[in-house]
DNA sequence: CACGATGAGTTGTACTGTGCAACCAGTAGT
DNA sequence: ACTACTGGTTGCACAGTACAACTCATCGTG
């Protein structure tokens, strides 16, 4: 196992290197939301509403944590949270028009330049890339 | 170009849960060497010292940002600042045998963490996967 | 050679994101 | 009804970060 060991090696440290990268080229592309409250007001998007506590457990983040960016959203006018009448402790979190509005704006605006990074690959690479992508964060999901 | 945009989507998606739980999963694992020292220090190796300006391009950071960090590596004992004799502004970095030590111990731990979410991988995956990363990330260092 | 421009690094300051612990409120099991 | 659990908030402390202003060394040009 010794090329495979390399790889390990490489994916690691590439990843590493994606991840100090990420903050940096958030703050660049869209000063306006910070890349957590973009990530959050995605998976918002995403799933049509869920809870904070989805939300922490997702992302490996502290739910004091998720809460105070909520609050920060909700301020913004870009979250609202409704009560489950299932359950009185739960807030569902929904993303307001406005919420989907600038989100919609970032999306296109890192779309743009995720494409520009990824112009020259092949629609094959792309795919095999998004898979292993996928597959990698998916283990804490499935194990 | 519709199934690309799509992997593109997941791609930056995908890349943006692995950073969201970068730290964490950093913490957890090595709480001595938070993810940017062990990052920094991995550098330091890989290139058998270098500036720390080199440092501040290479992942995003601002000078001030790394000057600290290298001031609390160094008053940790796993760095060292060498005056370059060809120019007296700069400081080579290198690593310590303290520093090389802990850095092999936390590189350890991470590669059996890494290791173990990829275990189930072929060699050929694992490969291709690391690949894509680095072309990936090597993106702004060539345009 | 002197002077202005540039580059490496440090320090002051302020802010954001984060986790932990303590807490409150609603739910479920016995 | 009592207890255990779960979703969420708040108090607190701290790490990481950026920006701006600074010092000191280097390099080019008149």
């Amino acid at each position: 196992m010794r090329a495979a060991d390399r790889a390990v090696e490489t994916i690691q440290h590439e990843m590493t290197v994606f991840a100090r990268r990420a903050r940096a080229s958030a703050s660049r592309l869209h000063p306006e939301l910070s890349l957590v409250s973009y990530t959050l007001l995605g998976h918002l998007e995403e799933r049509d509403g869920c809870r904070a506590t989805d939300l922490a457990a997702h992302y490996a983040l502290d739910k004091s944590t998720v809460s105070r960016q909520v609050t920060a959203l909700e301020r913004a006018g870009l979250v609202e949270r409704r009560p489950d009448p299932a359950d009185h402790r739960v807030q569902v979190l929904h993303l307001t028009d406005a919420g989907r509005s600038i989100l919609g704006q970032v999306t296109v605006s890192r779309r743009a330049a995720v494409g520009e990074r990824l112009a020259e690959w092949s629609e094959e690479d792309l795919e095999r890339f998004a898979g292993y992508l996928v597959r990698y964060n998916s283990w804490s999901r499935s194990g």
